[in-house]
RNA sequence: GGCGUCGUGGCCGAGUGGCUAGGCUGGGCUCUGCAAAAGCUCCUACAGCGGUUCGAAUCCGCUCGAUGCCUCCA
């Protein structure tokens, strides 16, 4: 039977702000749509932060038997810049002299390659919004038709006051149309629109703009909010379960999606909004316009000046996974630092498992210890609480060696199996040690363990220690335990 | 200015009324030829003030501080 029938999985929803059983459109099958990046400059580890939490997500809900289509799209179309008017993918292009869809291509590649990196699932389905102009244009006739949208210089805007009147805009973020209108920046290159606070649903294209499509009002590009209504529909249906996205989505982008897809579908298109928190640097968001953020890269090779030393993809999701993800987040060398000694830790009892020997009698309730794993992640994917139980069992194992606690055949392949199912299948943890060891390193290892201990046995500590010391100037470490000795590579 | 979020022990980070996070660091003990590893153990905190309550880190109010959004942003 599935997992999902016998744990009752709570989901924080931001528009309810409260956590709730979750319950899918469909039984036994879950509908997840995540904004993408958009792909005009390397992925920074605060993007990363929020495609991870979902990374979780998705893991943990296919471990409960859910069968799950996971849309994540990319956002290769740019977006207007305040100043200039012109979108940041042409913008960058011009600066590199390349292609725009060159510049989509080469940071598109970088995404995939940092994220298979951090040993991320694919997503299902991960659409681009220039393939889907077609599907969009539509969107905004029917928006038109409706009479929510207006037509003004071959530019076509929602109007949010005219929605407000029969919906309420601002449902999701808590914001009331009154008020932003009053605290609404007067921007530049804005006037024709009716009130500052409607948005662009089809924006004209000047001459000098060269990502352009034709449409029925002009030759221009999609607005800012269109494309993830547009492609969440196409692949979800007009009501799904889940949309995610970091926090700094929530409005306008987020707020502007249910307003699109209401006039659009008459239905509201999402069960459960989440998003992930921010991961900050120096006290400050991540951020690419203002500079502050630090790049997946830097971490695995260490070239960066905050950092001690190089990171690994594990730790760094370790690290990461060990915070709520509805929870700020404070990136520093020292917390990573903390977090790759506990990932060490945890990686170390894994290797240890098979050596432990079964017992006539169980000392340990291991069904009690599955239950507190499965409560954690039941209770809106709170991963800083599995771990915990994850380091409980760390202890469990430590002692089981040590025969001082005991398990009957039986347990030890359930303690065995959730373990590794938590650790490997749900947190998407890799044991790097181990794929970093081959055979051969273990067995010329093992010869030197054999010899130091014939040189133990006859007290010839100089020759013994000797062994220790330069295999641990190579980076082995040898461990003396009651039944002999095993060793770690850093 | 508006709408939010947050303020937990040396550090990171769970925790929404009474019971316990967990990791890292540091101290002690056991084990050990020594060391490391491992185990046990100690350092027991909830920004401040007031209120509700038999009882609050947890609920309410105020103050102070931090931070996010209000403009593209994960």
């Amino acid at each position: 039977m599935e997992l999902y029938k016998t744990n009752q999985l709570k989901i924080y929803n931001s528009l309810s702000k409260s956590k709730e059983v979750f319950k899918p459109v469909l039984e036994g099958n879950v509908g997840m749509y995540v904004c993408g990046p958009t792909v005009y400059s390397n992925v920074h580890l605060g993007n990363v932060r929020t495609f991870m939490s979902f990374d979780l997500i998705f893991r943990y809900l296919k471990h409960l038997g859910y069968k799950v289509r996971y849309v994540r799209n990319i956002t290769d179309a740019g977006h207007l810049t305040d100043d200039d008017a012109e979108d940041k993918i042409s913008t960058k292009a011009r600066l590199e002299k390349i292609e725009p869809m060159e510049v989509v291509q080469k940071y598109t590649v970088d995404f995939h390659t940092i994220l298979q990196k951090l040993n991320f699932l694919p997503p299902s389905i991960e659409p681009t919004a220039t393939g889907h102009i077609i599907e969009q244009i539509e969107i905004i006739k029917d928006i038109l038709d409706k009479g929510m949208a207006y037509e003004i210089n071959g530019s076509v805007y929602f109007d949010v006051l005219k929605y407000n009147e029969t919906e309420n805009y601002g449902i999701l973020s808590g914001r009331n149309v009154e008020d932003t209108i009053e605290n609404t920046r007067v921007l530049d290159g804005q006037s024709e629109k009716k009130n500052p606070q409607d948005f662009a649903l089809w924006k004209k294209a000047d001459e000098s703009h060269i990502m352009r499509w034709p449409s029925p009002w002009s030759d221009g590009f999609p607005g800012w909010h269109l494309e993830c209504s547009a492609m969440s529909t196409k692949y979800l249906g007009k009501t799904f379960d889940i949309h995610g996205g970091g926090m700094d989505l929530k409005f306008p982008h987020h707020e502007c999606e249910i307003a699109q897809s209401k006039v659009n579908n008459h239905v509201n298109p999402v069960n459960y909004w989440m998003h992930a928190n921010m991961l900050i640097l120096n006290g400050q968001k991540m951020s690419k316009s203002t500079g502050n953020y630090i790049l997946p890269n830097e971490i695995f090779t260490g070239e960066n000046s905050i950092l001690s030393k190089p990171f690994s993809p594990s730790a760094t999701r370790f690290f990461m996974f060990q915070a709520n993800y509805r929870s700020i987040l404070d990136f520093t060398s020292t917390g990573l630092e903390a977090s790759e000694k506990g990932y060490i830790k945890l990686m170390e009892a894994i290797q240890k498992l098979n050596k432990i020997e079964t017992s006539s009698s169980s000392s340990i309730d291991i069904k009690v210890w599955k239950q507190k794993c499965y409560d954690a992640m039941n209770d809106d994917f709170n991963s800083p609480v599995l771990i915990a139980q994850l380091f409980e069992a760390v202890k469990f194992v430590n002692l089981l060696i040590e025969n001082k606690e005991t398990l009957v055949a039986e347990d030890l392949e359930e303690f065995k199996l959730t373990i590794n199912e938590f650790v490997f299948d749900v947190l998407g943890l890799q044991d790097e040690e181990q794929e970093g060891s081959s055979d051969k390193i273990s067995g010329v290892v093992e010869m030197l363990i054999n010899m130091r201990k014939e040189a133990r046995d006859n007290k010839d500590w100089a020759l013994s220690d000797k062994i220790r010391d330069e295999l641990a100037a190579l980076g082995i470490q040898l461990k003396d335990g009651k039944d002999g000795t095993t060793f770690s590579v850093n």
